[in-house]
DNA sequence: ACTGTAATCGAATCTGCTAT
DNA sequence: ATAGCAGATTCGATTACAGT
């Protein structure tokens, strides 16, 4: 098994033509070319492509839960996709993406849950299909064009850090459960830092790109200075983290704050209006200033 | 009172643009 | 470069309503 790369998404598109069409999966350019993005040298008329989000977002989540599957397969562990874990305010219209789990259910106790993944993956590179000979070709990596790749868009990775804040704000059941972000691209330069201390703080436990070569040419960063965000190359490394968080997940606010403490700080935090709020002064309350 | 259909709503998916 | 807004589409659940 490989990590992301380029064939993913010639088999995400393949997959998706035999029930969606053309124009469902690409941009259509005034000259009549279908293309994933639209390239930044492009002027003619463009339309925001919809159709194709979902799609990517099913196909890719399954990838997911399906390379975890791989990794956990000799435990008594199961991977379930969107899981719900009601006591930590994941309720059925607000599922966990992917989790691993030591029961094989859809809906779970905080218990059971080992890991939550937020899975925020996109197509990386921009492809050309050509209708006639029902076949892709690929034109050039994601600074070629326009859309930019999850880890690289701060409001996507501001919507997970939210997504993780709700999650750690909810209830103490939830301090113990390791949140990790997926992606497929490098993380924003500015986002590094914010990475490494949502890490350190013990808000989120990393945000990991799946993909090992993302540029067509050119080195891309490996992970930040505190390993917030981090790029893997083959799946043993992958295996390797999982299974570190396993390891160290018992105690993981132990050398922080009590059980009293933290209730404080995350009641404290809980009133403010937006997830950005609450996480500031999560982060701030918990680092004791 | 029940059934079936339609409209509505909330949340989620990702991409494009713009103001700062 | 970052933050924030807007947008199309999908899914499922809820609500509304009409017709037995």
């Amino acid at each position: 098994m490989k990590l992301w790369n380029k064939n993913h998404e010639r088999l995400f598109f393949n997959r998706c033509r035999n029930f969606a069409s053309p124009e469902q999966l690409f941009n259509q350019t005034e000259d009549g070319r279908f293309l994933a993005y639209w390239p930044k040298s492009y002027r003619g008329r463009k339309t925001t492509l919809q159709s194709r989000n979902s799609l990517i977002g099913k196909f890719s989540e399954k990838w997911v839960a399906d390379l975890f599957r791989h990794i956990t397969q000799d435990k008594n562990l199961f991977v379930v996709q969107q899981a719900q874990i009601p006591s930590i305010g994941i309720g059925y219209n607000s599922p966990a993406d992917v989790v691993i789990a030591t029961r094989n259910k859809k809906v779970l106790r905080a218990d059971d849950v080992k890991i939550i993944f937020e899975v925020k993956m996109s197509i990386v590179w921009n492809w050309i299909y050509d209708i006639d000979s029902d076949s892709l070709t690929e034109i050039g990596d994601y600074r070629t064009h326009k859309g930019k790749p999850s880890f690289t868009r701060s409001d996507s990775i501001l919507k997970a850090i939210g997504k993780c804040i709700d999650i750690r704000v909810s209830s103490i059941d939830a301090s113990k459960i390791p949140l990790v972000v997926i992606g497929n691209a490098p993380l924003s330069n500015g986002f590094c830092k914010k990475a490494d201390y949502l890490k350190n703080a013990g808000i989120i436990q990393g945000f990991w790109s799946l993909n090992p070569y993302p540029l067509n040419h050119g080195n891309t960063r490996k992970s930040s200075h505190d390993g917030g965000y981090m790029r893997f190359d083959d799946i043993s490394e992958l295996k390797d983290s999982v299974e570190e968080l396993f390891v160290n997940d018992l105690n993981f606010f132990s050398g922080m704050k009590s059980p009293e403490q933290l209730g404080k700080i995350i009641e404290i935090a809980d009133n403010e209006l937006t997830y950005q709020e609450k996480g500031m002064k999560f982060i701030k309350l918990i680092n004791g200033s």
